[in-house]
This record gives structure tokens, C-alpha cells and sequence, in this order.
DNA sequence: TATGAATAGTTTAAATTTGAAATACTCCAT
DNA sequence: ATGGAGTATTTCAAATTTAAACTATTCATA
């Protein structure tokens, strides 16, 4: 740790906390996402299976808001995962301009296949951290990601 | 919190964390990021101009492995920083493979201008949690990455 | 000194993401 | 019922990133 203030003690201390943020996200992301290719999926192609098999049929704009990503590009995820024949779209009856995604049965079989995989996965990066550090690194997160949202 | 095991108690532990790991990753970086652009500097951009004001001079490879990007994309950035006379490349007499980077006089200035706004901006994101806390966060994120960064 | 392996950086093509414009539809106030 | 505001999605162009192929240079060693 850096012993002399540059900045303030202040801003020296949250830099490089976000450095680390920043750093310990992006290496998880890379590791995971080589396991998830593997599969014949993109990290955003996955991204949409996982949610939709956790939660059930969502909205184009419910999935962009979960993934934090513009509508546009979930049009191409979903235009991509539809010809692999994945996921498909429901036009809602109620009101005509929304359109409902959902697993198809093969949809469903890889998100099972591959999310069991992952979850190891994950388990296994995140073991250097003792169970009692992954619970107050999360609750950590969690307060500060929610603090951001309200920025946003 | 969930309270029903899903995918094992350590998966679901791990899994969680790294949600709260991604989002509040990416939240943080979408609001620094909007603060930067507003100066005429990309992200990457900005990673760069960071990198040499904080430690001089660097070649194109360090840069690349500091910042987590592959070669060409740092070819880009240069480029376009280059353009704008903030950065100048330097070919290095010992090695003449080797080109060095450094700040040019209004890339120093630009430096030390977006440097400090962005200094107080993050502390002041971070300002939700103590200086106790992002300690504590720091640490834990710390340990994290450094036992990723062996596994990749 | 010659030659083959290794290293540093650039170029290229393809994929992803964004933001803005366009389209289609709904809802509300008149 | 109709016009206008607002919402959901798609399309398009531009920017960013990657991986692989390529050029130029250095190093090891025979």
C-alpha cells in the first residue's frame, strides 16, 4: 500500500480500491469467459441464457437493464442466439410492442449444461477467498453497487 | 440474500459475490468513464495518459499487459492520442524494436487537469463506504486478483 | 558469421457495443 | 375518435477490442 498522500488520503484510498475493482473484474471475466467459449457461447450470449433460466421469459428491455447493456445489442445477442435455435421471441399479445424471450428446449438443456459448469467454475476462482471473506467481500459490493445505481 | 441452495452452498456463495463483483465494476466504470469523456478522452484513453503521468515513460508492451488489452489495441489508442499530441512514441536506440512512450507537454497538462477531477470524482463514488471499509474491500479485492492473476 | 527462434510492434478482418434515428405501437387528454 | 407524447424494439454507422498474420529486430549458438 501507498504510504505517502498523493491525492489526499481520501482519493489516494479510493483509487486504488477501484483500481483493484477494476482489475480483480476484468481477470474473473477473461477466466470465466474462456470456459464459457468453450461451449460455443459469448459471455453476453450466456449472460441472456443464465437469466432467462433463472428467472423465466423477460422483455428485450428487462434483459438490456439485467445486463447493463444498450437495447441494440441485446437485439443482436437475442438475433444470434435465435438462429442457434437457443431462445426464441414472443410477440405479448397484451400490448404488441413488447416482445417476450424464452428458452427453447435446447435453450434450456445448455443453460443447465453450462451454468452447472460455471457455477464451479466460479466456486473454484473464488476459493482463495475463505467463505466468511466471499460474505463481507459481498456485502461490500453490494453497498457500494447500490450506491452507484442511485447515481446513475 | 438467497437462503435456498441452488448449486451447492459454496457455489451459490461464489456465485453471488461475482455478480456483485461485475456490477458494481461496470457501474463504477460507466460513471468515471462519462466524467472522462466530457474532457475529449476516451477510457483507454485516459488509461494511457494515467499510466505515463504516474510512471513515466513506458513501452507499448508494458502498456498493454498493465492496462489488460492485447498489442493492437494499444497500437489504436496511441494512435489516436498521438493525433491529438498528447502522447509521443520514442524508438528506443539500444533496442530498435522497442518503442517508448511518454506524455508530451499538453499531454503532461491534461494529465494532471483530468487526473485530480477524477480523483475527487472516485472518492466521492466511494464515499458510501468508510475508510474503514474500503480498506477492508481493498484488501479482499487485492488477495482476489492476485490469485487470479496465477490462473490465467 | 550465419541461421533459426524469440520478441516488439503494426496491420487486418471480424465481433461486440454504443448512440441515434427509424418504426411500430399504446395511452391519455381533448 | 383522434392527435400527440411516450414506450419497445430494430436498424445503422461509428468506435473499440481481439486474434492472427505480418514486418523488423535481437539473441543464442553453432
Amino acid at each position: 500500500m501507498r504510504t505517502t498522500e498523493q491525492y489526499g488520503r481520501k482519493a489516494d484510498l479510493a483509487l486504488t480500491m477501484w483500481v483493484k475493482l477494476a482489475r480483480a473484474s476484468t481477470t474473473f471475466g477473461r477466466l470465466t469467459g474462456k470456459d464459457i467459449e468453450q461451449h460455443g457461447l459469448t459471455q453476453p450470449q450466456f449472460g441472456v441464457l443464465e437469466m432467462l433460466g433463472h428467472l423465466g421469459p423477460l422483455t428485450i428491455g428487462d434483459i438490456g437493464k439485467r445486463m447493463l447493456v444498450t437495447g441494440g445489442c441485446v437485439t443482436v445477442i437475442l438475433d444470434n442466439l435465435e438462429k442457434e435455435g437457443q431462445v426464441e421471441r414472443i410477440r405479448s399479445s397484451e400490448d404488441r410492442r413488447v416482445i417476450k424471450v424464452q428458452l427453447t428446449p435446447k435453450g434450456e438443456s445448455t443453460f443447465k449444461t453450462v451454468f452447472r459448469k460455471h457455477a464451479d467454475r466460479v466456486a473454484e476462482l473464488s476459493s482463495v477467498l475463505s467463505e466468511e471473506e466471499q460474505i463481507q467481500l459481498s456485502t461490500l459490493l453490494k453497498k457500494l453497487g447500490l450506491a452507484l445505481k442511485e447515481k446513475q
